[in-house]
DNA sequence: GTAGGTGCAAACCCTTTGCAGAGAG
DNA sequence: CTCTCTGCAAAGGGTTTGCACCTAC
């Protein structure tokens, strides 16, 4: 996925191509993985310091809307984005090591159907952050470790 | 699980008992389901009005820590405390009525193994958040609902 | 020309922290 | 008596908002 089309369909769908639009998508579509705002900020600062804060939160929120990026909030008190992708991924994180394991989507599939129809319940299982112990830290794992900020 | 069994459980793992925690452990129990800290905060001060903020906020976090409460991230913006129940159950969130399925652990079963297996990764499956759209809100899904903040 | 976007600064809101004093064991 | 916990107030930190100005169309 190339920025100028997610340029095209944000005026396809009535919204205003500016500067700092392309600045944002060409940002989120380079960096492959996620990235928060302040990440994003940084990046753009490097060419163009005077991108502004709420020009880019604002236009993160209207990407997510419109479903060009995917929001994920892995717990740590921040928002990170990614472009939105197909096939679906998700992400295994070590609550330990803070390492990311990108898994396929597919393995939802089942609990996706069982949800729907056990519950008629049309779950959002496109991004998904699961929290958990990697293969290294699973050993030394059993006495309480330090509480994370916030897990879902 | 009564919250004096709780308390029992704190002193034996060498942390004080202090009124303060004893309200605080007691809201929970009573209060069946997710109370953020200012709702617990709220609670305590109908009886005791001196409750403190981070009296509560750092007895959760040792709560958290010693697993016998689960902090749950809804996505809003703020952390809910529950009793740590067996068996599991999770949660589905419609992210548009906000009405809240609850699902038995179970239906992760599954998808733990399969992560174990082929990844290698013990999952934190004992309370989880899924956001998707409740039979009511179905109907009317597909134009690009408002954004929730920050969903997982 | 006119919505819709941007820039700025301040507000928000939940949560955390430093420190002095209190009280559980 | 000691070490943990509490209370207070202030800071932190990501995100949001109000408002005036700008600019894409």
């Amino acid at each position: 996925m190339h920025h100028t089309e997610l340029l095209a369909d944000l005026r396809q769908r009535g919204h205003r191509l500016t500067p700092q639009r392309e600045m944002i998508l060409n940002v989120i579509c380079e960096g492959n993985g996620h990235l928060t705002a302040d990440e994003i900020i940084a990046r753009i600062r490097k060419q163009y310091p005077y991108i502004n804060k709420s020009a880019v939160y604002r236009t993160l929120e209207l990407l997510a809307r419109l479903c060009l990026v995917n929001p994920t909030d892995f717990g740590d008190g921040k928002v990170t984005y990614e472009i939105h992708r197909h096939p679906h991924h998700h992400h295994l994180v070590c609550r330990q090591c803070r390492k990311m394991i990108e898994v396929d989507g597919a393995v939802f599939a089942p609990l996706e159907k069982l949800l729907r129809d056990e519950y008629a319940f049309a779950a959002d299982l496109d991004h998904f952050a699961i929290f958990g112990l990697c293969r290294k830290c699973q050993p030394a794992s059993s006495p309480a470790p330090t509480l994370r900020k916030r897990r879902a």
